[in-house]
DNA sequence: CACTATTTGTCCGTATGTATG
DNA sequence: TCATACATACGGACAAATAGT
């Protein structure tokens, strides 16, 4: 049986250094406060945050030095992070070479949730057909989704056919044809479930995507609720502006994002035509 | 001084819960599932379950009753979020008779983090200036921004300048078009400083969003690093089908989310027509 | 009206993480 | 780094309340 309790503290604070890390607010070569300062800032003892810098020079990611303090060793951790266009209802992946697979976890008929329900304008007594998905890159989980489709729709396609083609596509071969979608960004924390199916642990923060998409006539056909590792997944989107002189006229435009430009660091010629 | 330190698992238990009970996953009136069932579920003791349990009921958001089980008070806790479009690059709110503020909490020069630089495709030793604030609604925080702006154009505005007008129309009135931007969404844990300038706890998830907006010659001219509590504020993006036939064509439209359509509940009209 | 199963309420001792010096 | 004191978490046991048979 597990022994008892971990060390949350220092494991909080030891998330929050490899993040800074990650994020490169802490740099290669950059020193640490110290651990006193840390300790006050954290507002837990040193003890604490030792037991946190124990386990980021565990992995190598900082070196303690005595007396002198504790340095960071790697700039980032590189973790090639998958980029998917927030534009792209299919939350296609814009990385190439990457295989994404999908598993089912679960696939019923139930009565929705009260905000399901409304969101699919669902009479009281509807039910809807509910899905459970994880998805993955290169066999690594990924996103874990929670679907709700009523069921007269949802009627037309089987377990097996989830496990293969995406949900949109499936609703269109029923004949219902998605026109429009709103989308709520949140984060949340990973509960035990969500945390076992995307293989973290728990307590992590995920990006939280709930979304309704609409048919043609303005009649919600699918309530999706997205969650998705931040290290594993980002969520992009490009702006431009439409209004030439118009402050607030920013139009997001759907077009692939050109890796490169942020790549080469090549000085930009002057004069660009933009279209 | 501070005692000691707070129940960790037994808190992150109550959060869990008190969002599923806020989400409306757990509804008015449901029972909760026994307290070895959920402590078996999160994998703690019985004892910590109590303790979140116990937590949840002295906020009134559950009602425990000896011998039968706990149960959901209240449907959800209608803590209104403020709305903001994602398309919208000065992020406006779209709320109504709200007043948001601004706290300046720093302003300097300094040189960047590596990340920031390579963004901005500074110079190894060129300085960017930097801005922290707190943005509020009816007085209370639920954004934190930490902004970077290159040396040269930083140069035409002062601190009380930003404590005042928005960054971007600073810039602008400094002679710096925006023209593009670009955005990646993530998550992150509160670090203790945004925690408490967010005045939230430590650990809990936000939304965090970075920018970067380039001007007409493509040329970079702010970084933004944007921390939003989801409790308080939610991004959200419309998107219409544009290309009929084609299946990936989804534009993201930049208009105001009706809020009507999903409140009112009114059965929606046949053959509405779409523009 | 039992009888029973389940669930919350309360207590214990123990192990371990954490704060403090 | 070590030692002490305390808070948290664990696992178990048992009583009391509830609901169904």
């Amino acid at each position: 049986m597990r022994a008892a309790s971990e060390p949350l503290k220092a494991r909080r604070v030891y998330l929050l250094l490899k993040d800074k890390i990650a994020s490169g607010e802490l740099a290669a070569g950059d020193r640490l406060p110290g651990e006193f300062a840390l300790a006050q800032a954290h507002n837990v003892s040193r003890v604490t945050i030792r037991q946190a810098l124990d386990l980021l020079a565990s992995e190598d990611l900082v070196q303690k030095r005595s007396g002198s303090g504790t340095y960071v060793r790697r700039p980032s951790q590189k973790v090639r992070t998958v980029l998917a266009d927030v534009a792209n209802v299919f939350a296609h992946l814009i990385e190439m070479g990457r295989t994404t697979d999908v598993r089912l976890l679960s696939f019923d008929y139930v009565n929705p949730p009260e905000q399901v329900r409304e969101a699919l304008e669902l009479a009281p007594d509807e039910r809807s057909q509910r899905s459970v998905r994880v998805r993955l890159v290169d066999g690594v989980p990924f996103s874990h989704l929670v679907a709700h489709v009523p069921e007269r729709i949802g009627r037309n396609f089987s377990r097996d056919d989830l496990a293969k083609a995406p949900l949109l596509e499936l609703i269109e071969r029923a004949g219902h044809k998605g026109a429009s979608a709103r989308q709520e960004i949140s984060a949340v924390l990973s509960s035990p479930e969500v945390a076992e199916a995307l293989d973290i642990g728990v307590g992590l923060p995920l990006v939280a995507l709930r979304r309704v998409v609409y048919d043609q006539a303005g009649r919600p056909m699918e309530h999706l609720q997205a969650l998705y590792r931040p290290d594993r997944y980002t969520l992009q989107m490009n702006l431009a502006r439409t209004g030439d002189e118009g402050h607030r006229h920013w139009s997001p435009t759907a077009e692939v994002y050109r890796r490169e430009r942020l790549r080469r660091r090549q000085p930009v010629r002057k004069k660009v035509k933009l279209k």
